[in-house]
DNA sequence: GCCGTTTTCGGCCCGACTGTTTTCAGTCG
C-alpha cells in the first residue's frame, strides 16, 4: 500500500485558499480570467459545503468525482496535499500583499478596494491590516484617494465596526429564530394598503439549516410608496440601500433584511427569482437559454419574429416553471443537485410531506429514570395528549438510560422495568392509541451499549446515540457505532453526525459501511428536527435515499411545545430528496411495529 | 477552468444599487 506524506488541511481552510486565487485573478485581469474566477469562485463553494473532508476524498482518489472540481484545479489539489503548495496558486497571488484577503470577509469589500486600499498605504501584515485601513479612514486618508470620497471613507469605516460585532451576513440563525424575525416583518408590511401579497424567501424558504439574512418579496403597484414604508421599520438600525424596486436595511440583532418588489402580474417570476438558490438559479437560466428563452425577476423573455425581445409574465411560480418547459420544482431542493433535468421531464419524486407522519419516536418524558443526561420536563400524559394532539397514531417514549456511573445492572433493570408499568397503566385510559417503550442508549467509546440484557428484554427496541468522546478518528468512530448498532433491539441511530448547528462540528463517519450496515441489517437513521441539530443534515439524507437506506424523523423532545418542531425534520428530509417511502414513521402502526421488531 | 440530449470546442445568468462618476466601476444576490 502505498503511504503518501501529506498535508492535511480542512475544507474551511483550502475553500479559503480557491477564493483568494479567485480574488487575485480578479485584481490581475477580471476580463482576461472571467471564467477562471467562476470556476475557483465554484470550487470553493463545492468545497465548503462539503459534508466529508477532501482530504479523504484526495486519498481515495475521489478528488475529480466533485462537479465543478475539473483535471485543472483537481490536479492543482493533488499538489496541495503531496507539497502543501501550489505553482499555479504562487504565480496568480505573486504581487498582492496577503493583507488584502482577511479584508474580503467584510460585507462592501471586494478584491478590488481592497487591494487597492492595501496598496496605496504600503499595508503588509494581514494581522493587523484590518486596523490599519480603520486608522487611515480614521485619519481621513481614504477619503483622498482617487475614486473615493468622504462617504466611502465613512462607509468602510462603518462596515469595519459592523464586522467587529458580527452584524449583517456575518451570523448565521437557526430556522426558527429566522422565522420569527420574518413574520414580525411580515405583519408590519401588511399593514400597508399598497402590499398586495408579501412572502418570506430565499434561504428561509429553502429551508436550509441556517439563514444569514431574512428575503421578503412583496406584490405591489407602488414599489416606491413600500419601499419607503419598509425602511421606517420600528426595529430599523440603518438602510443599507434604497432603490425604486429593491431594498436593503440593518434590523436591530444586526440581521440584513434585503426586499424586492414586482406588480402582482410578475410575481410569480419574482418568488422564483428570490428563492434562489444562487446555484439553481445560474443552471435554470443556462437551461432555458438554451432554449432562446432569458429568464429574470421580471418574467421570460422570448425572441420574436423581427429580432426583438419580448417579456412575459408570470403570476405564479408554477406558471413560471411550466413557462420553461418544465414542472414545479419543491423550494427544499432548488440546490442545484439535478433537480433541473428531472423536472423537465416531469420526474421529478413526490417529497414527504408533514401530514404524512405518523408517529414520533424519541420522547423524553419527565420519568425520573435518573438518566445521564437531561430528563424531560412534562409527564408521559402531557405527551400523549400532546401527541394526540398532533394527529399521531402512536409514539414512543426514550428517556435517556439510567446512568451508569451511578447505578448498577440491577438498578438500571428496575428503573426501566417501573417505567415501562408507568406507561402500560397509561395505556389503560388511552385504548386507542399505541406507545412503544424504547430508549436512547448510550454507545460507549468502546461500542458497548450503556444497559445489559436483561434490561434490553423488556423494551421493545432501542434508540442508540453518542454523547461522549466525540474525538474519535473516522475509522474508529465507525466501528464504535457499527458495533452499537448490531444489538438486535438497536433500530434506530439517532442525531447521527452529532453535530450542534454554531457550536460544533459532527464527527466523522464512513457513511458508505454505514449504509451498507444499516440496509442489511434493517437499521434506521434519524432525522433529528431540533433546529440546533437537523442530523442528519440533508446533504446525508440524500446520499441515504441513494443508498435505499430507511430514515425516521424525530423531535428528541425534552418539552411539550418541542413535539411542535417536527416540520423541521420533515423539511430536512424533503432537502434530502426522501419520499414518503423512505421514511418510516410515515408507516402505519402496525407496520412500524412489524419493523421495530424485525 | 468547466462541461456536453445541438458541442471534446466554444460557449459560459441577469439584474439592482451606490458613489464618484460625465458614462462607469465595484459589490451584491
Amino acid at each position: 500500500m502505498l503511504c503518501y506524506d501529506f498535508f492535511a488541511m480542512s475544507n474551511r481552510e483550502i475553500a479559503k485558499l480557491l477564493r483568494n486565487v479567485a480574488a487575485a485573478y480578479t485584481i490581475k485581469d477580471e476580463k482576461k480570467f472571467r471564467f477562471q474566477i467562476i470556476a475557483y469562485h465554484k470550487a470553493a463553494e463545492i468545497v465548503s459545503n462539503l459534508t466529508t473532508e477532501i482530504s479523504d476524498l484526495y486519498k481515495d482518489n475521489k478528488l475529480n468525482t466533485l462537479p465543478g472540481i475539473g483535471t485543472t484545479i483537481g490536479s492543482h489539489l493533488e499538489e496541495l496535499f503531496k507539497k502543501g503548495e501550489v505553482k499555479q496558486f504562487n504565480w496568480a497571488l505573486d504581487g498582492i500583499s496577503e493583507a488584502v484577503f482577511p479584508l474580503l470577509d467584510i460585507p462592501s469589500f471586494g478584491p478590488k478596494k481592497a487591494y487597492k486600499l492595501v496598496n496605496e498605504f504600503g499595508l503588509k501584515n494581514p494581522k493587523t491590516v484590518i486596523e490599519d485601513i480603520e486608522k487611515m479612514g480614521k485619519a481621513g486618508k481614504i477619503a483622498k484617494l482617487e475614486g473615493f470620497g468622504e462617504k466611502s471613507q465613512s462607509d468602510i469605516l462603518r462596515a469595519i465596526s459592523e464586522f467587529r460585532l458580527g452584524k449583517g451576513k456575518t451570523t448565521r440563525m437557526t430556522l426558527p429564530y429566522a422565522m420569527e424575525i420574518a413574520e414580525k416583518l411580515v405583519l408590519y408590511l401588511k399593514k400597508s394598503k399598497d402590499v398586495i401579497r408579501v412572502e418570506p424567501l430565499g434561504s428561509l424558504r429553502r429551508r436550509m439549516p441556517t439563514v444569514g439574512d431574512i428575503d421578503i418579496a412583496v406584490a405591489t403597484n407602488e414599489p416606491r410608496k413600500v419601499i419607503e414604508y419598509f425602511t421606517l421599520y420600528p426595529s430599523k438600525e440603518r438602510i443599507i440601500e434604497k432603490g425604486s424596486a429593491t431594498s436593503s436595511i440593518l434590523v436591530s440583532g444586526g440581521t440584513q433584511i434585503d426586499l424586492m418588489t414586482q406588480p402582482p402580474q410578475s410575481f410569480g417570476s419574482l418568488l422564483q427569482h428570490f428563492t434562489g438558490s444562487k446555484n439553481h438559479n445560474v443552471h435554470l437560466r443556462e437551461f432555458a437559454l438554451k432554449k432562446g428563452l432569458s429568464l429574470s425577476e421580471y418574467g421570460i423573455k422570448k425572441r420574436t419574429g423581427n429580432g426583438k425581445w419580448e417579456t412575459d409574465d408570470f403570476a405564479t411560480e408554477e406558471q413560471f416553471y411550466h413557462g420553461i418547459g418544465m414542472e414545479w420544482i419543491p423550494p427544499e431542493i432548488r440546490e442545484n443537485t439535478g433537480e433541473i433535468e428531472l423536472a423537465a421531464v416531469n420526474k421529478l419524486p413526490i417529497l414527504v410531506d408533514e401530514n404524512d407522519i405518523k408517529g414520533d419516536l424519541h420522547l423524553h418524558s419527565s420519568f425520573p429514570i435518573e438518566p445521564s443526561h437531561d430528563l424531560g420536563k412534562n409527564s408521559m400524559q402531557e405527551m400523549i395528549i400532546k401527541a394526540k394532539a398532533l394527529k399521531y397514531e402512536y409514539m414512543a417514549f426514550s428517556e435517556h438510560n439510567p446512568s451508569i456511573s451511578k447505578h448498577s445492572d440491577r438498578q438500571i433493570y428496575s428503573l426501566i422495568k417501573r417505567r415501562n408499568e408507568e406507561i402500560e397503566q397509561l395505556l389503560e385510559s388511552n385504548k386507542s392509541f399505541h406507545i412503544f417503550k424504547l430508549l436512547e442508549t448510550d454507545i460507549l467509546p468502546n461500542g458497548d451499549l450503556a444497559i445489559g440484557k436483561k434490561s434490553f428484554d423488556i423494551l421493545d427496541a432501542s434508540i442508540v446515540s453518542i454523547h461522549s468522546v466525540f474525538n474519535m478518528n473516522k475509522d474508529a468512530m465507525t466501528k464504535r457505532v457499527i458495533k452499537g448498532l448490531s444489538h438486535k433491539k438497536a433500530k434506530i441511530l439517532a442525531h447521527p453526525t452529532g453535530r450542534m448547528l454554531n457550536e460544533r462540528e459532527g464527527y466523522e463517519l464512513d457513511w458508505d459501511k454505514i449504509f451498507e450496515f444499516c440496509k442489511k441489517y434493517n437499521k434506521a437513521l434519524e432525522i433529528n428536527s431540533w433546529p440546533g441539530r437537523l442530523d442528519l443534515p440533508y446533504q446525508i439524507v440524500k446520499m441515504a435515499v441513494e443508498a435505499e437506506v430507511k430514515m425516521v424523523i424525530n423531535t428528541d423532545s425534552h418539552s411539550l411545545w418541542q413535539m411542535d418542531l417536527e416540520k423541521f425534520g420533515v423539511s430536512t428530509a424533503r432537502k434530502g430528496w426522501a419520499k414518503k417511502s423512505d421514511i418510516l414513521n410515515t408507516l402505519s402502526y402496525n407496520e412500524f411495529a412489524k419493523w421495530l421488531s424485525s
